[in-house]
DNA sequence: TATTTAACACAACAGTTGTTATTATAATTG
DNA sequence: CAATTATAATAACAACTGTTGTGTTAAATA
């Protein structure tokens, strides 16, 4: 990725000739700026202005990189994506499969998210509904994800360290599934997902999808 | 101003001076537009305007039941929960627990949803976040929900129906969290909610849950 | 240096929004 | 009958919204 640090945190006076050639850059930090509000204040509260604020800038500026709302907010769920698809691959380490790993990397990030940033994700997904733009983009990624998370599914069955009685894409589809659910309640509940009943339902999902070796 | 102007879709003239004493009712049938609207639009799109045509009268009326907008959603909210509560109890049939026949039953109810209204749902409880008074609404029924749930589990624990090696309250926490992450993608995809796929769904959902008697 | 151009600021537009205040009317009641 | 009350229409408000068009400035280029 780009390596050039964008200088200066808040706002280098803004003055209007930028250097050029750093587009993609600039367009990335505005979609920090996006996310921070949609996160901290909810999609509806994101207007151009206020992500505009938030990036210390105007309109002007937002409206240059992006040709509409609708644009700016599927770009958004974009490099989100791209954020998740990053931290799926990190846990898929060669060889071994490691389904317990991943799943509480990805517990431990939904847990602490800081910045809010999968609540805004969460939003953005259920206004995808009545934006088919949005919706285009969820069902494009979602779908590549999972034949990925699927392929993990399967590797882990042939090791014999995941049950074979439920087909490898069946079982993708529930756990992913639970994990969307604990995802959808964290917002409202968030102290139920202490790190001890994080580690407790951890525990509970191995279980669930451990071979079935007739010990009890 | 000539009033014939009103048009009554199969309602009463809607005149001004209504029967006293239906006070419930007529705000059932505004929450009823309210949803019907958030369904087809989404809840961006539902202003107090919108709300007040869909019922057939002005904001006049919906602002004589509800003091604003956010107490209006809240209401809904609550309706919602109401219905969910019903389906729920329906599942739960003297004595007998059947998972699977109440998982059926709702799956069937989300794959059918002509009039979208869970996924008006979905969308509310998204907002929630950024809506206390949404919020609290949802951390109170989804709890008492729970409850149920866990106690549905637990009996079907005793009876020998549901595996014992993971606690009722987290199987419950597993199995209704696997759910909504269905319900989340189902407005994406509702095409993978196919009637096949659902019973395989349902069928994988029992295999997880089944007593580990150890037949392989 | 002169010119061009990328990168914005700024202002204005036409809508839409929730909310409140005022008024009208039909049903109920005395 | 008249008076009251529940129900609702109507109108006006200020606050925002996305979008567009027109400037403006500094960097790149010649």
């Amino acid at each position: 990725m780009n390596s050039t640090a964008r200088k200066s945190r808040s706002k280098p006076p803004a003055s209007r000739g930028r250097p050029v050639g750093d587009r993609e850059a600039r367009r990335a930090e505005l979609l920090d700026a996006a996310m921070s509000v949609i996160a901290q204040e909810g999609f509806a509260e994101a207007s151009l202005r206020k992500v505009a604020e938030r990036a210390g800038c105007t309109t002007g500026a937002v409206t240059y990189y992006f040709a509409n709302r609708e644009e700016m907010m599927a770009a958004v769920i974009e490099s989100q994506f791209d954020v998740f698809d990053a931290m799926l691959r990190a846990g898929e380490s060669d060889g071994r499969i490691d389904v317990r790993a991943g799943l509480k990397r990805w517990l431990d990030w939904l847990s602490s998210d800081e910045k809010g940033e999968w609540v805004a994700n969460f939003q953005l997904l259920s206004l995808a509904r009545h934006e088919p733009a949005l919706a285009a983009v969820y069902k494009r990624r979602y779908a590549a994800y999972r034949d990925v998370f699927a392929a993990m599914i399967a590797r882990g069955q042939r090791q014999g360290t995941i049950r074979r009685d439920i087909p490898a894409e069946l079982l993708a589809d529930q756990i992913s599934a639970m994990g969307d659910g604990w995802m959808m309640l964290f917002p409202i509940e968030p102290e139920r997902f202490q790190p001890n009943r994080v580690k407790a339902l951890l525990d509970a999902t191995m279980a669930l999808i451990a071979p079935r070796t007739g010990w009890q």
